[in-house]
DNA sequence: CCCTATTTTTGACTTAAGTCAAGGAAACCT
DNA sequence: AGGTTTCCTTGACTTAAGTCAAAAATAGGG
């Protein structure tokens, strides 16, 4: 229940959702926004050759659709249960009807977007490194504790993470590969060291 | 003054820059944030090697900032005028106790973040698109009107669409080149005819 | 209107990264 | 453990896009 209080659980109502089933639609007008309990929603959109094309996976602790909401627009995209996942559903009129009879409910979701905001300008710039080599390097040192070397397993299947850093897992194998071998990191499987946190840094600045 | 309302800009104070000065610098406390008058103001960062990487360029009616001091964080990059310009100023305290006291200042912000949420999640999107060519007909068509056919004129000088794009301007002088050898578009310094835009759609999904 | 400065285009070349196809490794199930 | 599925890695090949250098076009200023 990371960044969820009492106070503004209370205003969802619990809904659960099968593997498989579908939480909305793309088009759908957004009458509601979301939080994941428990279990994992994947959002996506279908290109014209009908091919599903992955947005994001949201996992427990994380709301979605609220920005759509409050924006009163219709959903850009479909979100779907990849496991049984329990949710908290936020009715659109509901909320807006506390955030302006309750500063604290206006607070919280102000300072909510606005570290959404924060997370996706870090993104931004994170695609537009130019080589995958730095987009990979930059997500390793986002995921590093401080310190002059570092260990960190990866959370998500490296397949993911290739779609996530916007390239493909064949791409990603090579270039996780090509910096083993010249002592940036060492991999086995899921984990990951970094011996020298201050020289893959410096992979950034090319 | 496209999204601000006047009790909106009662809140702010006026001040002025001179080109080439800083609103602010990275690293600095967020203690307000800014509304774009007149004028033009260029966010970047600062790479190891003292290059300027740059972030974003605001022009008149857009406010920069408000997340950061929302999240009361340090401002991760600088912001210098790139010609004199006149702002609204917002402190961030004065802020949040209107924020607090008036649900529609509260609302306000609510809707604008959530709007730029939605903007960088677009922007994202078309970061993800794998060639300069998709992510050239992505923001062509985003800039036409609705039609089987449509014209624009760039606002933009094309050296910054290319960094938009996330490439250079070498690259999108080509890709506009081959684009109009294939009779997808006319290009005519800063003007753009798509002659058929259904057919540049297509360029989306391959 | 000419001269200068900036922007854009072009060419030749190099490198990064995607595609296709196949093999190997892990995870999963009963 | 054996069999199946999913995930990851590798090789051979093709294509996209970046670099460097220079010419052409455009925009501004006096």
């Amino acid at each position: 229940m990371n960044a969820l209080d009492k106070k503004i659980a209370a205003l969802g109502t619990r809904r659960r959702y099968k593997k498989d089933s579908f939480l909305f639609l793309a088009g759908e007008e957004a009458r509601g926004f979301y939080y994941v309990s428990s279990g994992e929603v994947r959002v996506f959109r279908m290109d014209d050759s009908g091919r599903e094309v992955e947005i994001v996976r949201l996992r427990p602790g994380e709301f979605f659709g609220e920005a759509i909401a409050i924006a009163s627009e219709k959903f850009p995209a479909f979100a779907r249960a990849t496991e049984d996942a329990e949710v908290l559903y936020f009715e659109r009129l509901r909320m807006l009807r506390s955030i302006r009879s309750d500063p604290a409910v206006a607070e919280f979701f102000l300072i909510l977007l606005a570290d959404k905001c924060i997370l996706l300008n870090k993104r931004i710039e994170t695609l537009n490194l130019r080589t995958v080599r730095q987009r990979l390097a930059q997500y390793l040192l986002a995921h590093c504790a401080a310190g002059r070397s570092c260990d960190l397993n990866l959370t998500i299947k490296k397949s993911e993470l290739a779609k996530y850093l916007g390239t493909i897992s064949e791409t990603l194998s090579r270039t996780f590969r090509r910096m083993e071998q010249e002592g940036l990191i060492e991999v086995r499987g899921r984990h990951i060291h970094v011996p020298d946190c201050a020289r893959l840094r410096q992979e950034l600045n090319r």
